[in-house]
DNA sequence: CAAGGCCATAGACCG
DNA sequence: TATGGCCTTG
């Protein structure tokens, strides 16, 4: 116990030894928070105060909640196998794989990710006939979406009109659409899981008894539903140990509501409230340049970061004319930087957007400098792994449709467009799945399909009693899947990650303790004796820490929950010394020793759509701050007049976020005033900025040309168009064209020189 | 059924 | 600039 407590500062030791009692945590940038969090739960457990079956850990992220656990295993000499510690979705998944039968599932229920989600959208959509101009797939899915964040069924939806009534319709069949076919999205499992839990009494007090003490960390990232999920999982009685920080709040556009902190502190009746300002990170100056930032915000909970560490270094700031000068400058720097002996792992280039990495990686990769970057496919979302993962879904699950379209005819089997509609119009009519549809189709059609299908039952009943690793290889050579992509040109890459599902069947078994040896499926007893809690044959179980409840899950199933839930990698390996190139939301909860902040220009950085969004440019200015407080040692911001956009040179201002730094601990490597090639030059001041009512109103200052002050925000008026507002000016010296914005007529693109208009207003 | 051409589009992210 | 979706064509 004297060495759990031993090096925790005296913020974090109250934190740590709070009574059992809800309480909120702001734990700044670098304070140390994974650290209070996991040294709570073993200051918990080894002073007696609860069991680790009494402990239920939250995170966001697989990352996150593995680095909970194997701290904790390294502080405590116990198991941590068991425990409840995972995501909100791993820990729904585990509830409801325990509980199907209440909460209304099938046992082999699956998961979509939200490309599943997204193609399930489509096919319903066309089985309707509804017309998805006018109902965008995608807007259907977020409309769904951010309903169920809510907690909110579509016969809780208020409908405002005919159209939003339309998707109210649209996502009560969707629902029905996943029940019939025994798949659930990632909002569902949360909302299934609060559903099951409010309706029945028995088990809500049992996990209510149960876990005593919740602890969530990254607080501010929690949706309206996951609060509502955390307070129905808490009870009257149970603790909620929340952890977070309103300033590094930004996952707004995904649905986060940085209100639940304070909602938090009201509705459980928080009677400590404890900051962790003692940032362990940063340098002295770097942490005033984020501190003064962040000030701008209203609306904070209040805290400001502090430092043993002394000031250090400036934050280094530099101009360039291009985004390409940019780039090479950069390199510049961070060549200087290694020859210092800096390590290229502790060296990170960061951007608010992914089309940025672009001229960085083309001059990084001319230099021959090693670099890394975050982001991208992940290895479960690929295409070819997709598919060997949908002929797995459809063995553990026939009436899975997603997976049989995606399948049906990959690799081609004859199986065409005509086949399918007669097989949908056949399920239609049965209202079955298109498996059981297909002795319903006669003809050329119904025989292919039938040699389909023949085709998975086959692999199923030979895959019977196969370890899932071999299960795998069956099926991709079954499938064809192997064949398929030998025979491509560029299928060596496709091949290698086939393989590579092999691998990670084989990982998965041995990791989660299955037994190498066991069987992929659950044998008839089990499945028949499902949800008794009792397991008969060579059904799998899995023995929770406090031993009462006992989940029957196959290693198939588990593997394909695992397969949606964590799409794997999606980051750099770690491994080689690689400089590390990331966009900002991706670095947060990662800290370097040099960070290069790029791009800070307006309309990028504050990026140009946060402008409508209502509390955008407060977003904005905390990615900036979370940006900074990555930064150890040293820290570079870096901006360019001109930078190449969709194919065309934007000519931008800087951004507003220089004006609200402290001149002392900033230092201008280039001159403040750059003269410019063609008469264009960044303005000194902000050029919109965001009231806090309207949040969208532009005032804008752009540039001076020959003597024509056309700037965005002006009102101009058009023979044809009539009224409209500038919006964005863009040339190349040669011509200068603006955006206008004519209302009913739309966006145009003019040319100030040749277009006649006349300002208004 | 697959390949190739045309057009629109362009933010950040985890499960 | 580059990618994805859709449509036409072979």
């Amino acid at each position: 116990m004297q060495n759990l407590l031993h090096n925790l500062n005296e913020e974090q030791l109250a934190a740590v030894t709070l009574p059992a009692q809800s309480a909120l945590i702001l734990a700044g940038a670098g304070s140390g928070k994974t650290r209070v969090l996991t040294t709570r739960i073993a200051w918990l457990i080894q002073t007696g105060q609860t069991s680790q079956s009494g402990i239920l850990a939250v995170t966001f992220t697989n990352k996150a909640a593995k680095e909970m656990t194997a701290r904790l295993s390294a502080m405590l000499p116990i198991n941590t196998r068991g425990m409840w510690i995972g995501t909100f979705h791993g820990i729904c998944n585990r509830l409801l794989r325990a509980h199907f039968k209440d909460a209304g599932l099938p046992q082999t229920f699956q998961i979509l990710d939200s490309q599943d989600q997204l193609s399930a959208i489509k096919r319903m959509l066309k089985a309707l006939n509804v017309d998805d101009e006018k109902y965008p797939p995608r807007n259907l899915m977020y409309f769904i979406n951010s309903a169920k964040d809510q907690g909110l069924r579509a016969k809780d939806v208020d409908a405002a009109d005919d159209y939003n009534r339309k998707f109210v319709e649209l996502y009560e069949l969707y629902d029905q659409q996943c029940q019939r076919e025994g798949v659930v999205d990632f909002a569902e499992l949360l909302l299934r899981t609060y559903e099951l839990l409010s309706r029945n009494q028995p088990l809500r007090e049992h996990y209510q008894a149960r876990f005593r003490h919740i602890l969530v960390d990254e607080f501010q990232d929690t949706n309206d539903l996951q609060y509502k999920w955390l307070k129905l999982m808490a009870g009257p009685h149970g603790a909620v140990f929340a952890v977070g920080d309103d300033d590094q709040s930004i996952y707004a556009f995904r649905g986060a509501n940085v209100g639940n902190m304070s909602a938090f502190e009201r509705e459980f009746k928080v009677e400590n409230l404890i900051k962790l300002e003692q940032n362990y990170r940063s340098h002295g100056h770097i942490l005033d340049t984020a501190n003064e930032l962040i000030a701008n915000n209203s609306k904070r909970l209040g805290k400001n970061l502090r430092t043993d560490a002394g000031h250090g270094e400036q934050v280094r700031i530099y101009e360039s004319i291009s985004d390409l000068a940019e780039a090479q400058w950069i390199i510049e720097q961070v060549k200087n930087l290694i020859a210092e002996g800096w390590g290229r792992s502790e060296i990170a280039i960061l951007y608010r957007s992914n089309a940025q990495s672009r001229v960085l990686e083309h001059a990084l990769f001319s230099s021959a400098i090693p670099y890394r970057v975050y982001g991208g496919q992940r290895f479960f979302e690929r295409a070819e792994v997709k598919h060997a993962i949908a002929y797995l879904q459809l063995m553990d699950n026939l009436h899975n449709d997603s997976a049989f379209l995606r399948v049906v005819n990959f690799p081609t089997r004859g199986i065409g467009a005509k086949a399918l509609e007669q097989l949908q119009d056949a399920a239609r009519q049965y209202n079955c799945s298109l498996y059981a549809a297909v002795p319903y189709v006669a003809g050329k059609a119904g025989s292919s399909l039938n040699a389909f299908i023949k085709l998975i039952e086959g692999a199923r009943f030979e895959s019977q009693h196969m370890p899932l690793q071999e299960m795998v290889k069956l099926v991709l050579e079954r499938s064809t899947l192997m064949t398929h992509y030998q025979s491509e040109k560029e299928g060596a890459d496709r091949i290698e990650n086939l393989e590579q599902l092999v691998s990670a069947a084989t990982l998965f078994v041995s990791e989660e303790g299955f037994g190498l040896d066991a069987p992929a499926f659950l044998g008839p007893q089990a499945l028949a004796s499902a949800g008794t809690g009792i397991t008969l044959g060579d059904g799998i179980e899995i023995i929770d820490a406090d031993a009462s409840l006992v989940t029957l899950m196959s290693p198939l199933s588990a593997f394909l929950s695992h397969a949606s839930l964590e799409a794997g990698d999606n980051q750099a390996q770690a491994g080689q010394d690689a400089l590390q190139l990331m966009t900002v939301h991706s670095a947060k909860g990662l800290e370097f020793d040099a960070v290069f902040i790029t791009g800070l220009e307006e309309g990028l950085f504050p990026h140009e759509n946060s402008a409508k969004e209502e509390g955008g440019v407060e977003e904005e200015r905390r990615l900036m701050y979370v940006a900074i407080t990555r930064a150890r040692k040293r820290l570079y911001m870096t901006f360019s007049q001109t930078r190449m956009l969709h194919g065309q040179t934007r000519y931008n201002l800087r951004s507003r976020f220089f004006d609200e730094l402290p001149e002392d601990s900033i230092k201008w490597l280039s001159s403040k005033v750059v003269k410019q090639p063609n008469s264009w030059f960044a303005h000194p001041k902000a050029a919109w900025v965001e009231t806090p009512e309207s949040g969208n109103n532009k005032i804008a200052q752009g540039f001076n040309r020959q003597g024509s002050e056309w700037r965005i925000g002006q009102g101009v008026a058009h023979a044809k168009f009539g009224e409209g507002v500038i919006v964005n000016i863009e040339g190349d010296g040669g011509s200068t064209r603006a955006h206008i914005n004519f209302g009913k007529f739309g966006m145009k693109l003019l040319d100030l020189s040749v277009a006649k208009l006349e300002k208004v207003g």
